[in-house]
DNA sequence: CGCGTGACTCAGG
DNA sequence: TCCTGAGCCACGC
């Protein structure tokens, strides 16, 4: 693999493959599973980065408030937003219910 | 090695 | 609930 990243990125990249369908989870969240609990910013990094390479679930990783990452009403917002309710999450005024889907590595059903 | 940029987060008001 | 400022990190130039 021409993989010539950081651990981090490596890290991150893995955690968010392993996000199960139809659970979602927070860049602080992945950043903190990655090692760097103030990642955050890399991670959001990262994806725009690396989405096209790896084709990542983007659209399971939204704020740690539970509201997506992009503009209301912008074509990746309504993107993202139609990707999560078709895998089962809903969204309702750009937010998810973080104590319904978020992901719990710990509690990986 | 320094600087700017970005799909972030937290603390205040 | 919304807005603002400060802090953090990886990447490209």
């Amino acid at each position: 693999m021409e993989t010539k990243q950081n651990y981090f990125t490596q890290r991150v990249i893995k955690l968010i493959l392993s996000v199960p369908k139809g659970k979602v989870a927070t860049y602080g969240l992945i950043a903190k599973l990655a090692g760097n609990p103030r990642g955050s910013r890399a991670v959001g990094w990262i994806l725009h980065s690396s989405t096209h390479k790896y084709n990542l679930p983007w659209q399971r990783i939204i704020k740690s408030d539970g509201r997506l990452s992009f503009v209301a009403g912008s074509t990746k917002f309504l993107s993202q937003c139609k990707k999560l309710d078709a895998e089962g999450v809903l969204v309702i005024n750009g937010r998810v219910d973080l104590k319904k889907y978020l992901w719990n590595k710990s509690r990986s059903i």
